[in-house]
DNA sequence: GTCTGGCACTCGGTAGACTTGAGTGCCAGG
DNA sequence: CCTGGCACTCAAGTCTACCGAGTGCCAGAC
């Protein structure tokens, strides 16, 4: 009985990781094309007479059972046709050449897009998370820079109430942080304007994570509020290196899964902004632009692909655009749509001409 | 045939929408406390034993009918119990002494919650719709207070590169807005500067929405910077009247709801933060705590109840804080959530401890 | 009068028997 | 090595019967 059975696969009986045959690879395309289309078991009268297979579905078949057997598909009962496994995905995205192209409506729509954005960065990665949902039908993830690399171009002490004083501090690349201080006794305009120019002349030109330390001034007054000032400037190096996640249409997930319990735990997930963004992370530092099932290796996303594209320009790390769906997502237009726009995204925010009107 | 069942209802032969009987009342709250607990529709022998009802089934039944006939049950087929129409759970909540009291565990949540919090208003909001959500397990929505009475307290140009600058402006409230400037030419620091300061001088004290003008400084590069500055701070005003919308536990909504395409819609509404404002703005309006099914006239969410409390202090709104469910919601449950949460973050975000810590 | 127990009736849901058809594995022959 | 053919499998659909929760109605009791 071994013998017959071990017969079959000539090429590969050694690597048995190695490349799959054309015919096989064929088939494999096949199936997983269709099934990304149905969302059926794929018989195999369906994949013999596509391109590049050409034989009789007996043949397919034969060769079906060599794919299941590496690992490439699975039968979910006996008399059905084949689903794709996660292998069988990755083979398939590995094989596509290049992230693909969008269709015209899609480009039309990116283009439109860039042409009438405007307003502040935040708005625009805001929106263009929604773009990205829109041209893909999946949830969408959208990760801005991080301002770790900024300097301080300012810092400021703005009275609010006689015990209340906010810190702002402008970074270079445009970001606004703040933050509020109890006053402990009331404090004159003229004070907090005097512990502000002390702040601004030591702070300006530093980076947030830098440490620091204000001479004292002469007046305990000043002194005071330029310790509390430094409390809260602490505080707000924590907040700020929080990267920026914007989510786009959550809704379509329910699209994307018919199980309710599947929407809802993704769900949850994605509300975990910190967790997404190192999902995001995790899968660029791999060499990776898609994680499919168990490869980003967290559990509860065990049945959605991921896909992910840098933003960027001139080889600077701007952030990365994502997209999540189910593992029988359309590769090839999601991985199109993350590219496109994650690179013009890079090119807006990190070409300078951002806050145009 | 008609004379048996007209004489059925006794004491409300005319008004027909004159209050319940008492034994009514009772039967119908049994139904609703029921269906909300289980789901499923009420027959009459569980309602039979309630405590405040104590009669036969049969009678029960009639009752029934009668309930049925004025509208406050329905059947969905002949041979089922009965299920609260949305009249029947508008007559159970008005019935409701107050917002009634949360459970000691959730209470204890609260108080821990608050103990705890602290940093910006924003932080602290965000926070709270999630404690909202978790208390009840219905997805939470808090809208922060207004800016539109807050006045100007500071202004200033900070220049990011030579062609770029950014305007901030911190409000009395400690809100911070700031806007990028493209700039025609290269501008120096100096010039920034005195910029900021006559818009400082003609701003500060204003509300956003006041009309302004600034005389002529007799440099015309200073005087067209702060023309460009006018309109980037008129672009600003539309950016702030938006409100604040903090959406919390979404993912719940797929707990609540077991059809995935009611899930979906109403996902697609928490997005569209100006409907759900606007929604729990109305419902407040009309001086309603609780929106069911139709109620609020939107229809895509008739197949929910808002459940709404304001966010004041002193009578002075500062917001509002709602919860979305499925028509059979918890209403004393999450009328009290509501209520708590609404009325101490009004304390906290009013009451000038914000930022403590 | 008002309530109640009793009774016939309704009808959704479940379970089993049967059918259908898509799909498979295997094999013998080209 | 491929292919057509064949027997087999099994999910899904259809039909039937049946169960039981629940109803409406009525006649008798309090």
């Amino acid at each position: 009985m071994t013998p017959p059975l071990d017969s079959v696969p000539l090429a590969d009986a050694a690597g048995d990781e190695r490349a799959l045959n054309d015919r096989r690879a064929a088939i494999l395309e096949a199936v997983v094309t269709e099934y990304i289309g149905t969302a059926e078991p794929v018989g195999s009268s369906h994949v013999a007479n596509a391109p590049g297979v050409q034989v009789s579905s007996a043949t397919v078949r034969s060769e079906m059972v060599a794919l299941e057997r590496e690992g490439y598909l699975v039968q979910p009962h006996t008399s059905a046709g084949r689903i794709p496994t996660d292998k069988g995905y990755r083979f398939f995205v590995d094989q596509l050449t290049g992230p693909g192209v969008l269709g015209p409506i899609q480009r039309k729509q990116v283009t439109q897009f860039f042409n009438q954005v405007h307003g502040e960065m935040e708005t625009v990665l805001e929106q263009a998370s929604g773009l990205l949902s829109e041209l893909t039908s999946y949830a969408a993830v959208v990760v801005g820079p991080s301002h770790e690399s900024a300097s301080i171009r300012s810092v400021q002490l703005v009275g609010l109430s006689p015990l209340h004083a906010l810190l702002v501090v402008v970074l270079s690349d445009g970001a606004v942080e703040k933050r509020t201080m109890d006053l402990q006794a009331e404090t004159s305009e003229d004070v907090l304007a005097r512990a502000g120019t002390q702040l601004a002349s030591h702070l300006v030109g530093r980076t947030l994570a830098q440490p620091w330390t204000v001479p004292s001034s002469g007046s305990a007054e000043v002194d005071h509020l330029v310790t509390s000032a430094h409390v809260a400037f602490d505080s707000l190096e924590g907040g700020m290196d929080a990267d920026q996640v914007f989510v786009g249409g959550p809704a379509r997930l329910a699209e994307s899964f018919d199980a309710v319990e599947t929407v809802r735990s993704v769900l949850a997930i994605l509300e975990q902004q910190l967790v997404v963004v190192s999902l995001l992370r995790d899968v660029l530092d791999r060499g990776l632009s898609v994680a499919i099932g168990t490869e980003h290796g967290f559990e509860p996303l065990s049945s959605c692909a991921v896909v992910v594209a840098p933003m960027s320009i001139d080889g600077q790390d701007l952030g990365a655009v994502g997209l999540l769906g189910p593992t029988r997502m359309d590769y090839a237009r999601a991985m199109a749509a993350a590219h496109v726009v994650g690179e013009r995204l890079g090119q807006r925010i990190g070409g300078g001409n951002d806050g145009r009107h």
